[in-house]
Formats: C-alpha cells, sequence, structure tokens
DNA sequence: CACTTGTATAAGAATCATTCCGATTTACTT
DNA sequence: AAGTAAATCGGAATGATTCTTATACAAGTG
C-alpha cells in the first residue's frame, strides 16, 4: 500500500480527494512509524495554518477503518501507522521515545491456538516495546552525562 | 496474594491502613477482573457518600506500584485487576465486556524470542479479547431479539 | 465554464478520563 | 491526648478526543 493506492481506495469509497488528506498520508508513508494526532498537526501546521485537530482525528479513523492506517494505543494516546501491507498478519516492536517500528512476523495466535471453554475470542494485540537504535543510543548519552554531573 | 497480605504489603512499606483502601481492596479480590476507575467508585458510593475520584487514582496507582493490582489499557481507559500471583508470568483471555479474565499461561516471547538488530526490548503486552461465556449469550440473545422485531 | 449538491473543514464548545491543588481530616507515634 | 505526616475532599485544571454549527470546497451536471 502506498500513498496512490489509498488515495484510489478513498476515491473507490466515494470520499472526495483534498490536500490535506493527501499531505496526511504523505507524511505516513514518509514517517513510516506511529504518530499521535498532535505529532499530524505539528507536521502540517506550517502548511495548513489553521488545521483543525477535528479534521484530523476524522480522517484518521476514517483512514483506520478503510484498513489505510493501523492504529494502537499507548500512553493513553491513539497513535496510527501506515499499514505495512494488508496481506499479512504481523505484530511489531515498537519504540517508545519516537514511535518507530519493527515487524515481528511470528504471531502467538499460530503456535498456540488460545481455547478456553465458553469464551468467544474475536481478536487480540501482541506488542513488544522498547528503545530503537537511536533513542537507546540517546539514552545512553544522556546516562553518561548524569554521571559526569550527578549534581544539579 | 490476598487481601490481608496485600495490606500486609503497605504496612511495610510505610503507608497507613485506611477503610477505604480496605474496601478498595475487597472489591478487586471479589470481583477478580478489570475495573475502571468508575466502576470502584460505584461500587463504594454507598458505603462513601463523598469518596472522591482522586483517592481511587491515587490508590490505584499505588497498588499498582507495589504489585497489588496489575493495569492495562483498554478503550482509552486505564483498567485495574487484582494481581493472580507475583510468582508466574502469564497473560490474558479479556472479556471486552465485563473485563472479566481467564489466564494464558504461555508466553510468546518464550518460544521465540524477539530479537532485532539494535532494538532495546524493555517489555511486551499480549491480550486476547473476546466475550466470556455470559456477556457471549447476552449477546446472542440481543441479536436474536433484533431478528424477531426487525424495524425499530 | 457556472451551478448545484453533498462532503469536508474550521473554530470553538463540550465531554471524558485523569491529575493537580489547597484546605481539612485522619492514622499512627510518643 | 497532642503532634505530625499522610490521606482525603472538592473542585479546578489538564489533555485527548468528539460534537456542533456555519462556511468552504470538490466533483458531477448542464
Amino acid at each position: 500500500m502506498n500513498v496512490d493506492q489509498a488515495m484510489n481506495k478513498l476515491k473507490e469509497e466515494g470520499y472526495k480527494h483534498t490536500d490535506k488528506r493527501l499531505d496526511m498520508l504523505q507524511l505516513f508513508s514518509d514517517e513510516s512509524r506511529y504518530l499521535a494526532a498532535k505529532d499530524v498537526l505539528e507536521a502540517l501546521h506550517d502548511k495548513y495554518n489553521g488545521l483543525s485537530f477535528d479534521t484530523i482525528y476524522r480522517n484518521l479513523s476514517l483512514f483506520t477503518e478503510l484498513g489505510i492506517l493501523e492504529a494502537t494505543e499507548l500512553d493513553g494516546e491513539k497513535k496510527f501507522r501506515f499499514s505495512c501491507s494488508t496481506d499479512h498478519h504481523h505484530h511489531h516492536l515498537i519504540c517508545l521515545d519516537c514511535g518507530k517500528t519493527k515487524h515481528i512476523h511470528e504471531c502467538p495466535m499460530d503456535h498456540s491456538p488460545i481455547y478456553s471453554e465458553g469464551f468467544k475470542v474475536i481478536g487480540h494485540k501482541f506488542e513488544v516495546y522498547g528503545y530503537c537504535e537511536e533513542c537507546g543510543k540517546l539514552k545512553e548519552d544522556i546516562e553518561k552525562a548524569k554521571k559526569t554531573i550527578p549534581e544539579n
């Protein structure tokens, strides 16, 4: 799935083409990490001066309904990323600092089918949290700096 | 872990015994399912007329810090349940209606250790969602009723 | 190209969960 | 019983998200 395909999908489903939608999708395509509504606002703020949260939230949920974005909830915030590919189920390692992700191709539901008497399963969530290479290094540097200047 | 052990833990750590804390823990012990702050307020409202959300939230996070409760985030709400047992790592099937849970003894991190170059893993979440037997039946009944009276 | 119609957007109010704050009350120590 | 720090109350503040109403715009039609 790329930006053009996503815009086509919108058209197919009877939604209109707008520059804001295009730019939102372009942003998610470029970043390929989890972004919150406020990140989107920040990124598009310069180009669209009066861009409203309502527009962002409305489009984020529209894109998610259409399978263009995938959503998760992290730290009390809804976050979204470009859908990796519609054809294969997968999970993510997620960087808690920057939202960057890496694929996990295995799904826990595959090797040990979850079953419990009377319980009707309709979905699951498997996410691994941590820090990506860059953010991890940044953290180490901060620790070092703290040791050098322990007080204040 | 039971209510008495939890109250002892509080005392050990230098926190005071209060009736509200006791009753909150008793509630979680009785219910053994995920509850949100407002559920706690509702349950204790009759006994403590002016019970404030601040008290509930403060104690919920205290209990969670001490490992007495475990927390998750579902549908934009923080939810808490009595910690099943401190001695073995586990996951849950969670009923999306009533918050009731069942154990999953297997952990996806066990059979396929997640590793990705440069990514520092610090935690994970694996939850299976669905409907418990009671809530599932309730849903079916509602569906049946809708078919019987399709309009209105 | 101008017109029409319904969708998209802006701006700000409203809502919901959660946290903060100052004043008061309570549990525990001596 | 008095002193002290912790716990609670009540309400205000915050932050994310949704709703509402009026206006702007995209896209199909003549």
